[in-house]
DNA sequence: CGCCCCATTGAGACGGCTCAACTTGCGTGG
DNA sequence: CCACGCAAGTTGAGCCGTCTCAATGGGGCG
């Protein structure tokens, strides 16, 4: 279970041993791009915490805001809740990516943030983030990178949500998971979905039995193999086609 | 024409004299809570340049990213071009709102901008912004601020685009806007609307016909007035009500 | 074994889209 | 000054994709 790479090695979610130097997400993550010994200044600050079950929140809207967060292992998903009940997930995250941003504007997290699968994060206190890139531009300028990768992804989504029908809404989901699987060395035709269909519906602003039949639908033209969570992608490039169906 | 307070006016658009010390938007814009010795160090790098004419660009996505902008008069609408042609608009801006920050990752611009109106724009060259909030802690704060805002305003169209019928995303449009106005201290509930039929639908993710439809509709129910893009809005109570409703 | 939850599939309803006709406002040119 | 063309908006009729409601299937667990 133990990884022979770190030596103080606890369990096989690894967090107390855990530092960027030696962490296999460094090409993605906060770290990317920047000096060995600025890495070990930005490792100070991050706190590793114990792992969190699938369906326990990491926080909720309206709490004060103090971190942001790496996700190391596992999957965790983002929702905000209208007024009146309404929910609407906001993003997936997947090792090495970061999630919290949007609690910097009124100093309260605006999203609640929940675990899919039993998953570990890195903590960043913002606080510190914040004095660390006065002191390191480039960590400055790789913050300032990651939020506007958020907004791009959203405007995306936008465009997703607005002009695409279920099939390619569907299909621009799997293929950006396809993607970011591939980032991490791992498989880009063959997954297991961290979220249910429900979770998907909600994500796609479609109900789960129109997820459901659009899977099927997919599966029957053969684009891909659907066992449950299980999914194979069969023909990329169909896929890459139908994600552009509109309306 | 000329604006006494400001000494060298030279038309009614200021953009020569302009500075953000006397700018009557700075209470909303990227000077908002910052000292006035470290305004005018903003200043001395902001560049203000001709008004720009509605349907002119002010960049186009791919360009080498440059700057931020902040609208300082008319309004500018944001949009994506998909693979195979397909727009979708990103947002709209008002004066004192800020866009540009998504070519920050790829340095490369991500949107088309085009001015709806004839506008002005302030000018800020990213590289030196950054520089600068190397030195101003709050500038660095405030900047976090402002992309974290984008992104929470983003997550609430995501909602609005997942989960509202065509009068929720209308109403929640109009509401927006009132905001906006009455933020500048302007009327909440008479306003000319700076886009089109069109630029709503788009953004939205509805056809103008239905627009339209809505529109009529939400007059013949005594909850606005329309004639043309001249709005407005007699129930607000009832309108923000109608802002939840769902599909 | 039986219960529950999640997913799948089918049948019918409905909101928004498509297509088309008509109106209105505005700029151009006779 | 009016005639004309063009662009933008409104309105109506019919269609289609997705939702709703309901029944069924399958896997995990007490």
């Amino acid at each position: 279970m133990s990884n022979p790479v770190l030596n103080t090695a606890t369990c096989n979610h690894g967090f107390i041993e855990a530092s960027c130097t030696n962490c296999n997400l460094k090409g993605l993550c906060l770290p990317l791009a920047m000096d060995i010994k600025d890495i070990d200044r930005l490792d100070s600050i991050i706190q590793r915490s114990r792992p969190i079950q699938g369906g326990e929140h990491l926080y909720r809207a309206g709490e004060k805001f103090t971190s942001i967060y790496a996700v190391r292992s596992g999957s965790i998903k983002t929702y905000l809740i209208d007024d009146d009940g309404i929910e609407q997930i906001t993003g997936f995250y997947l090792p090495g990516e970061i999630l919290g941003f949007d609690g910097i504007d009124t100093n309260e997290y605006g999203c609640n943030v929940v675990a899919l699968d039993t998953s570990t994060v890195c903590e960043i206190p913002f606080h510190r983030l914040e004095e660390l890139s006065l002191q390191i531009p480039t960590l400055q300028r790789h913050f300032f990178q990651l939020m506007s990768r958020q907004i791009e992804n959203n405007h995306q989504m936008l465009l997703t949500l607005s002009k695409k029908n279920a099939e390619g809404r569907v299909a621009t989901l799997l293929i950006s998971l396809s993607q970011r699987y591939s980032r991490r060395k791992l498989s880009p035709n063959a997954m297991r979905l961290p979220m249910s269909r429900m979770d998907i519906g909600n994500f796609l602003g479609l109900t789960i039995e129109t997820v459901s039949r659009t899977f099927s639908r997919l599966q029957k033209e053969k684009i891909i193999e659907v066992d449950g969570r299980e999914v194979l992608i069969i023909d990329h490039d169909r896929l890459n086609e139908i994600c552009h169906k509109t309306r």
